[in-house]
DNA sequence: TCATGAGCATCAGTCTAGATGATCGACACG
DNA sequence: CGTGTCGATCATCTAGACTGATGCTCATGA
């Protein structure tokens, strides 16, 4: 029969190790659990495939040696091995979604606010995760990352529909005004909510133009108000500085805002602008990555528990 | 059934490599000579030893497209194949004797005058083959070199028996005398032998004490001469010098002399010293390196052609 | 909306490759 | 010169790998 290098197998390098090792064929049949028989058959078959002896068999209870075609292929042989057992490794740290690489998209709001506890969270769960951001301001730009795999697991703001991914709802992030605490505006108004057309007139803080300014300029002029602004950042620090200031008031998604600022006082619009909502996205049909599908548990509950304390 | 990762063969990886490439199990099939089940069950037989997914299944005529699993996998399943290459290359290389490396062990007559020629030799026929040389005064040495595995092959002086090597005759290497051209010595012989026992008292050129130099002595000493040098030197090409500066003869063995050197004689003794022969030893019952038997089978046409010529 | 076709999964059947146990021959050792 | 150990080999058996047929899913286009 012939036989070429391409017959080859797995079994043929474990019985090449065991009997390079164990200096016989017995021993190495007890290793592995084969007869003797089956082992010379092997060895047999191996030296068939490669074309050349890789034992010698000095006959009697001398031990067999490896010729040096054998020591090659044992080399080889050992590295395949090894290999193998990284595979392995590699795919049940892959499995566990606690190694690897996990490349998060996100966008502006989400970013300063959820997820750096988010990321601290996923950093205990899963201490050697790789956990790489990328930042786009919208969600175009996030899909297609995440379409072309350079994402695995992204955030989007919402409403949003795309039949090729899987999304997942985090939670409503109402847009808030957010006041300086001694600004007359916060006087006038002691309760929870803020009347939306009190702003109008009222030198606002913004930030530039982007889907988020966007949905609240939209969102104003459905109520009437024409919202002008006397600064613009897109850094939440700077404009909640701004505020606190007395720049003016500004109208910012809930989760951008530190409520923790005892300068601002931040309030429900009434009537509210339609909410944009937190989503994380996967692939449709595509199997996440697990790490990715760990994380979007993480980002449920946490999310949970940060709009709760941002609503108090 | 359980299956575990033990049970990944081959042919699951070049499955899953085909159909990485392919994106669809029928072009994989295609590629691998297989039908469409046999791939689908090689897949799915890997994916139960890996214990994870490593297509996504569209449906459809939409391709199937890897998993993360599939991907990490499909990494090490390259290097496996890649390195299963490198072995057959590996070992054409090592059985055609052109590529590798062989370690010789030599002694100091053979290395000045037969070797070069031969590893020449042996260079144009093996241009990739990487030749090392040791050299030991004593057979001992070189032997127990060979023994070791520090040897592939290794020149030895004879007559010599061991039931542990394989020795093989390459030629007889008699000793002979040296003259300067322009000695009385020469002048009062000009056949082309010499009366041993005329080398009773004249003093010598010869080498440091050394297997050979003793065997050069105790023949002398048969014959009747107990010789006496007035210089020594381990350097063949120094002993030639000072024979031609007219220090005295030497006994040496042929091979160790250079006949072209215009400023010599060289004459058979007579009577004879027992001549010693140029062995060439392999380790017995172990098979050897390829690119030894090569060496040893160019040794052999080699050192016939250089012991012809210098017998003329 | 439904027919069509491409593609993968599954099943039953066939057949081969690999394992086994017994046996033989070779060799070291006492 | 037995005796024991070891590898090769043989006949036998079986697990499992491949095949061909079939069914299901989904995109496409009339």
């Amino acid at each position: 029969m012939l036989m070429t290098f391409d017959d080859v197998e797995f079994r043929h390098l474990r019985a090449l190790r065991a009997v390079a090792e164990e200096g016989s064929f017995v021993g190495a049949a007890d290793i592995l659990g084969f007869s003797q028989a089956a082992i010379s058959q092997q060895i047999a078959g191996l030296e068939k495939a490669v074309g050349v002896a890789l034992f010698d068999r000095p006959g009697g209870p001398r031990p067999v040696t490896l010729t040096p075609a054998g020591r090659v292929l044992l080399r080889h042989a050992d590295a395949v091995v090894d290999r193998l057992s990284a595979a392995e490794r590699d795919l049940s740290d892959l499995s566990s979604g606690t190694a690897g690489r996990l490349i998060v998209g996100t966008y502006q709001s989400v970013s300063v606010q959820l997820l750096p506890e988010l990321v601290l969270e996923m950093r205990t769960a899963a201490p050697d995760l790789d956990i790489h951001l990328v930042e786009h301001a919208d969600n175009e730009r996030l899909i297609d990352d995440l379409m072309d795999g350079e994402l695995d697991v992204t955030f989007l703001t919402g409403p949003y529909e795309d039949n090729r991914l899987d999304i997942i709802e985090l939670g409503i992030d109402p847009f808030v005004v957010v006041l300086a605490k001694d600004s007359n505006l916060a006087k006038a108004n002691r309760g929870r909510t803020f009347p939306t057309r009190d702003l109008i007139g009222i030198p606002m803080v913004g930030q530039h133009n982007c889907d988020c300014q966007t949905a609240i300029d939209d969102g104003l002029r459905a109520t009437g108000v024409k919202a002008r602004y006397v600064f613009r950042s897109n850094d939440n620090g700077a404009m909640q500085g701004m505020v606190r200031a007395g720049m003016g008031p500004a109208v910012m998604p809930l989760l951008a805002v530190d409520t923790a600022d005892p300068g601002i006082v931040v309030k429900q619009l009434d009537p509210p602008l339609d909410p944009r909502t937190i989503l994380i996205a996967l692939r449709h049909g595509a199997t996440p990555l697990p790490a990715a599908g760990k994380f979007v548990r993480i980002a449920k509950t946490e999310c949970r528990k940060r709009l709760a304390r941002a609503a108090r």
